[in-house]
DNA sequence: GATGAATGAGTATTCATTCAT
DNA sequence: AATGAATGAATACTCATTCAT
């Protein structure tokens, strides 16, 4: 959510920690900016205000601090999301309120949103985790009747490319208060839920901003 | 669908238009192997067996071959949906005769398959022509009442996710038989129609291969 | 003095020698516009409406053709400023002569101009024919005590030097019509005249158009 | 003067500098045999003993390196010879003493005459200064009624073409005392002074080495 | 002879990575 | 640990020259 996330997890820790941590931010902010492939690791230590050897103290290449940035973004995103979702029951409330979240977190941190989509392309152990949890609820669904579906990997990508989209679509044009409604009825009709059921589930979302 | 597409088009027509489609050949493949930013021109000319020189009397620039590769292939498989499509009337059987021959083509050409999904990201023009297709069908399916959905762009960019996944697991994995008539019924969903006539809709499709 | 002097000389002779003729005044004109190091091989056939392979039947070289065309075209300088010169006795009004006419011709083709001027730094050996004339004329004029002067290759040298100079200018500016009085001038007090008197044998000259 | 000038002027200064002012000696020498265009970037690292890639720690590209060499070196060489025209206030003998001066010091470093007479034709920026001070000593001379002639641009560069005639005989042959005085006669003569008168104010000239 | 496609050596430039200070 | 200069492999692009048709 910050500019400056990885220099807050590391505050009060070693010089050590904090001047790897400003690599990680400065890597974020160049690859929102620049995109994985784009940034170069001048642009990395240049952003953090330091020398460009000094990168190499903290990181073998750049493919690991990409990595690094992405999971640990991909780790903070999962957190907040969690942490909303403890008390809900509703498996349809549970994939609406990850999904708007996911999108609301994104919308706020941009840079986050480059990194995410882009890592989810260069690094495809990253959707792992985040099927987990997303499975679980799916599940959760069916066993609820609210969903009919088969669960297998197949279908959390096809709801994982919704969400990207809608991510992409919040990222290129100016904030439009229903995408994530609309987002998120298409998830939930993915999912076996009648569009009128759908459409009454996601009724009550602000998109953000 | 053939390995030689663009040699085969330009067959008995000149030396140039033989060496320049040997080339176009040549920039599939290896973007098939290494995606459009890993292929270097050096790439493309020793798969066609030529000097690297000779690149540029065909081609200004790495951007020029692939695109025009790109829309190459796009307009093959557009003709052969096309042609396919003529007669059907019914939305739905449109829409998931589209869908299951786009991804059956694409199975059975690899190639073809990486270069139109690494071209989607990097040529957004070419989303243009293959969404007029597209929403002519579903806004068909609103007016024929099958569909239940607000057509916009949004849609269709959701709607190209889904086949994106499909085309992308086809590569992937192994053959699934199912998993065209899943991408198909997720896509009428979407669409609006329920699970049971969707599934209904795709009952008949036999997945490629 | 034409755009295409050499396809003058050769009209009439063999298809060879036309083909021949027309590069050597596409090289002109080509150098005129590129100077000597930029005109390439396919600029020079492209001008010349030709393809590029045919160059090699008619020259090695691109020093071969460059150093074909300044010849030439010194050649005709020379032999029309001889034609005007044979009846003139007094040696500072031939170098008066020489001086004006040469400024003047090449006034009027400037492609003349910019060859001579790129062949003179890169073809030294045009230098010796020109010099034979002009040592005659000035040891002319010792002889008949209007020059003071000790005629060697290094006070060629020099006048050369301030003809080009007035050719260059010729060639950058607008016309001046008092620039070909004043270079005469120069030259005429290098060769030991007085002021007063080169003035008097300048005075009658016009600056080309 | 020293085939390292630009080193010792950087000794004692960082790493960078000293780096920096061997590419600039290179590059020097590399134009002294090859001249500006003939010089590649890889014939100057070369020449300096270092990796190609380290030319573009410290130049942007060739054009960079040649224009800071050649005023560097043009730079230099004015310095020199204001020192010791100081305290000349005639025209006539300050005119000599530059014009000998300067081709005093080429004649003694032929590198440096090979740069400034390429950057002549290549930075024509290069010239303006230099027109500064000549014009200056001939409008004095005008002043103190020495000379006879009308100052204007056209003039000077009559007077550099001929310097520059003298610089590149003293480079290409062996040294000739008589050179330098024939020269400086020359220009004196050009700017309206007798035979008789000019060739006294160089009388005392001994051309160099 | 003319053609023009093919060639490949030559050159500039970028950038991840190393390493001495 | 930090620095930043140096490195050199990788790559795009140009163009004189060759040669089969």
């Amino acid at each position: 959510m910050h500019d400056r996330h990885f220099q807050e997890l590391s505050a009060g820790r070693g010089k050590r920690e904090r001047t790897r941590s400003a690599l990680l931010d400065a890597a974020v902010s160049v690859v929102a900016e620049k995109g994985m492939d784009g940034a170069k690791i001048t642009d990395i230590t240049t952003a953090a205000g330091m020398a460009n050897g000094t990168f190499y103290n903290h990181f073998n290449d750049k493919d690991e601090i990409l990595r690094t940035a992405a999971y640990g973004i991909a780790f903070e995103v999962s957190r907040q999301i969690d942490a909303e979702m403890e008390e809900i029951e509703d498996a349809a409330a549970r994939v609406v309120t990850a999904t708007s979240r996911f999108i609301a977190i994104l919308a706020a941190a941009p840079d986050w949103a480059a990194v995410l989509l882009d890592g989810a392309d260069h690094l495809p152990e990253m959707r792992k985790d985040l099927y987990k949890y997303l499975r679980g609820d799916i599940e959760r669904g069916v066993a609820q009747g609210k969903f009919d579906v088969e669960v297998n990997t197949f279908l959390l990508d096809q709801v994982v490319a919704l969400v990207a989209v809608a991510v992409r679509a919040r990222l290129r044009g100016k904030p439009d208060p229903s995408l994530t409604p609309q987002v998120c009825e298409s998830i939930l009709r993915l999912l076996g839920m009648s569009p009128a059921r759908a459409r009454k589930a996601c009724s009550h979302i602000a998109s953000p901003r």
